[in-house]
DNA sequence: TTGAAAGCGCTAACAC
DNA sequence: GTGTTAGCGCTTTCAA
């Protein structure tokens, strides 16, 4: 490359990198001849002296389009940098999310963004140490990585009072279970699952606070709704803890041959597109998993660039009503 | 780490690539070295002489859950070996894919999967002078790189048959358009809708042949089907040629008031986790992707290794049949 | 403003 | 069986 443009590497290097002290003349020079070539610097090259100019995103799975919405913001927002993202499952099990999180270490990646992750506080806080992390969906307060994440908190609420204003009292709620050892006030489904009792108790609706534990994926709901909606009496109104499991909850009713909304009102949480879907049109909330994605994006380059002192980035849910929550009859 | 073991860097070189000619005491002590200091080695330096042990998947999106079996089985695949799997989304464009692959390639990665690419042939065998290619989906033969792919053809035709034999006649179909310029006889939506149409000459049905070129997801099946079930007269029978786009033409059945399989049946293609859920129970296409993703990682690794034969390795779709298909009324 | 040269952490060729 | 050494393609001093 640097022999076919008839200028150092040197030149290269600081073109590509757009540093101090190169003339216009010697940047065009430059520029051309990568053209010419279609010559593509070696990230990993690159990687040996500084940056790869790579991210790492550790996705649990890829089974929820809310992730992909997460995806699409991050992916918008880096398409104007230089840097881009890999993804990597991190799985069901601390363990294998370990191992995805040392793979991206090893590959020498920039920074790490970590989608409701599994592993502690402190473990996170290790890996802060050695590149920058963006956790999303968590809500602990670490002063070595950022988080970005919605008000479930105030998402669940908006859910359970939704229920309550229609009517309902005996309010059901499907929630998750996981691998993790973090502090249950720091884990997504812990603070709608708590929020969900407060606000049942709240109106005056303690002994009617029945929870299925299960998974937030669509045979978790199932097998969640099978178990609330045996119960006697039966429960009027279903809060699924996100659409994977509501979606499966929508077919436990209708397996048991009861009529949503008229006989059971299911909501869930995410408002991802298949809510939207005429046929399920299920009551969710929005949570905006693509401007998550994007501030997920800008915080890690800011740490990359040099920012020690932590953010909290948060999104606001909003309820979005639709068919498959009514009044009870 | 060579000096802590109090050994060369030759011989941990030699431990991790478990390489000829290194003592067994050597082996250990280098090993119990690397535990005590949870050395991590750089695959980014390994990959300056020779392997990064890094590949990559270029995934169109992330919001087929069947992309997700695929991912799965190539992960368990890679469980066994010192390879790791960092995917990309290949989007909607041959631009925005092309601009994936290279990352993958200036990031050094062993050797690329692609899943159902928009690439010209051309362009994959050129990515595949570079590094090692498997792809995935699309059925053309390269002497390049190797080919993994269900029999869409005999899948499409089961479906079809299907629907026949149920007594149907006003089958249509809903397939997929994308940016690919490949040839169509190569890509699997193409193949899907040509033995739609075949199978109907077939049984000379030549004058109910009805497609709508739309998306193989949600929103473009919903458009899809509500384009279709307009037509006078009404199809009775839909298949769209993926569960995604399904999903969608049953939202569109429901919103026009039909009843599903009643007024009419509903097919897709690719037996995602969603279609066995009793409310959807929708009749599809299994193609075993679980299966697929591992043979892909297999083999990418066997080229690695140094093959150079191409292989085509293809899976036998079966027909499952559920309660969205019936005879007509 | 420019380029020569050192060195990042490995692997592979080679000498011991 | 073991260690020494020369690079891999970049970035970053540092002289010119």
């Amino acid at each position: 490359m640097a022999s076919h443009a008839q200028v150092s590497v040197t030149a290269v290097s600081k073109v590509l990198n757009n540093a101090y002290g190169v003339s216009p003349a010697m940047k065009n020079k430059v520029k051309t001849a990568i053209e010419e070539l279609g010559y593509r610097p070696q990230a990993v090259a690159r990687g040996m002296r500084g940056r790869t100019f790579t991210l790492g995103l550790v996705l649990p799975h890829i089974r929820n389009p809310f992730f992909a919405d997460i995806l699409d913001g991050l992916t918008a927002y880096l398409e104007t940098t230089d840097y881009q993202a890999f993804m990597i499952q991190g799985g069901a099990t601390r363990k294998v999310e370990q191992r995805a999180v040392d793979a991206l270490l090893s590959r020498q990646v920039d920074g790490i963004i970590m989608v409701a992750p599994l592993a502690s506080k402190a473990r996170l806080e290790e890996v802060a140490k050695e590149k920058p992390v963006v956790v999303l969906a968590r809500h602990e307060r670490s002063p070595h990585y950022d988080s970005v994440f919605d008000d479930d908190e105030a998402g669940a609420e908006l859910v359970v009072r939704h229920l309550i204003e229609l009517g309902h009292r005996r309010i059901a709620h499907i929630t998750h279970q996981d691998d993790s050892i973090a502090r249950s006030a720091d884990l997504l489904h812990s603070i709608r699952s708590a929020a969900y009792e407060r606000v049942m108790r709240e109106h005056g609706l303690e002994d009617e606070i029945a929870i299925a534990t299960s998974f937030y994926h669509e045979q978790g709901g199932y097998d969640g709704a099978r178990e609330l909606l045996r119960r006697a009496p039966r429960p009027t109104a279903i809060f699924a803890g996100a659409d994977q499991a509501a979606l499966g909850a929508l077919a436990a009713a209708h397996e048991a041959g009861l009529s949503v909304p008229a006989d059971v009102s299911v909501a869930g949480y995410d408002n991802t597109h298949l809510a939207a879907l005429p046929n399920i049109s299920l009551t969710s909330i929005d949570q905006d998993g693509h401007e998550m994605g994007r501030a997920a994006g800008k915080l890690l380059l800011e740490r990359i660039e040099g920012r020690r002192t932590p953010v909290r980035f948060t999104v606001t849910p909003t309820l979005v009503v639709r068919a498959s929550t009514a009044a009870p009859r």
